[in-house]
DNA sequence: AGTTTTCGTCATTATTTTATCATAAAGCCC
DNA sequence: GGGCTTTATGATAAAATAATGACGAAAACT
């Protein structure tokens, strides 16, 4: 699911918006002090931000503007400013929704959603393991590792067949179209670079199982 | 400018919303009735709706849910529902934003500016890196830097799918309708050129990356 | 028509990825 | 356990792809 970075100054408020967003199935980061946004930001494959545009301690407006000219991740405004004239402010400056408050939670997630679907491309879960296919980007522990061509396509290949073992035949035919019967040991070593990189090993394995017989499966 | 279909059952009201969207530069259509709306849709190259939900006549909601089965066009509810239950349920049928009456005309116009850069921004900013897609400039540390029109189409169509790796058959297809397999190498130039003008290099590369066996990316 | 700019091709080199082979290790069946 | 088959692993060769430099064709401009 996406990840949502939350950054409110009221920490029970930052807190009660974390539980609605966790609950609701996102994942969620919130930086104990401002300083920490852009590392956030760096470190984390940030989806959306939840801001809060306070008017005390350092500039709401000026902080958004800063977030916006390094990165166009969508930002949804939480305010207790209901002025036009700060809403409007706040759209120029490149924000994507804007939130009064009070409001429900469930809208906040509603919004969240609605602003999510019109970009988000499709990823692949599995505990640590994160695939996105449409970027072809694989990480683990929130760190990214670098695969090659067909290492990606294997992967994806057992992902999308998970639990279920595939042959070599099978593995074959979607990384290369045509392929003769021999030269299906190749599977092997990309199986054994894939392993290597994923920190898995043949005997006790985490992500990719040898199947006796018939080639391998993706166990998670 | 974009269109935008105005979708009201009051009169007055339509009347207002339009001459605010005409006055914020909008073009605007405004069928006389609902059954007119889809042929408006096809018709004309809608960029945005904005719909009036109302519970009376035939059901907001449901023409809401049709428009959304037919295409994908960012829908602006305005609506006198305030309670969180319709929020949400227009939210998941695809609206993409909601607006509670009254509501001053000038965050519609805000919302809608929002909404539509989301999907077709005129500006892309990416750190020192500054492209005016209209204009079709671009600005290197507020440095402009004159790109011929394939390197300038090339450098759209990445950060246009900015992260995600692109054949050079689709590169190929977006800056010259009908291509053979033989020539693609020509994108290797025109890449070349483009980092060189950006001062990029293909090692270490800044803003476009190779991708071995596909093409390339813009990793920004 | 002449000049300049832009575009596509080719050949060469460098790099990365993929396949092969030999050998060791592990799994299955009797 | 013994014989057989299948995998794992290391080393290395082969293949595929990208970067780069140079050049000529095509187009745009004057």
């Amino acid at each position: 699911m996406a990840k949502v970075l939350v950054i409110d100054n009221d920490i029970n408020l930052q807190n009660t918006i974390n539980d609605s967003l966790c609950q609701a199935g996102f994942e969620t980061i919130c930086p104990d002090n401002i300083s920490m946004i852009f590392n956030a930001i760096a470190q984390h494959d940030i989806d959306a931000i939840v801001l809060e545009l306070s008017d005390h301690e350092i500039d709401g407006f000026e902080l958004c503007e800063k977030i916006r000219n390094n990165t166009q991740i969508p930002i949804i405004i939480s305010s207790k400013l209901t002025h036009i004239t700060d809403k409007i402010r706040a759209f120029e400056l490149g924000v994507d929704d804007y939130m009064t408050k009070p409001y429900d939670n469930a809208e906040l997630v509603a919004r969240l959603k609605a602003l999510l679907r019109r970009i988000e491309p499709r990823k692949r879960v599995f505990g640590a393991l994160n695939i996105d296919a449409k970027r072809r980007t694989v990480r683990l522990y929130n760190q990214d590792i670098e695969l090659t061509n067909t290492e990606f396509d294997i992967l994806l290949f057992l992902v999308d067949n998970r639990l279920q073992p595939v042959s070599r035949e099978r593995i074959a035919h979607t990384i290369n179209a045509i392929h003769d019967d021999t030269g299906l040991r190749s599977i092997d070593t990309h199986i054994r670079n894939l392993r290597n990189k994923l920190g898995d090993s043949a005997k006790t394995p985490k992500f990719i199982q040898s199947v006796w017989g018939i080639g391998y499966k993706f166990c998670l």
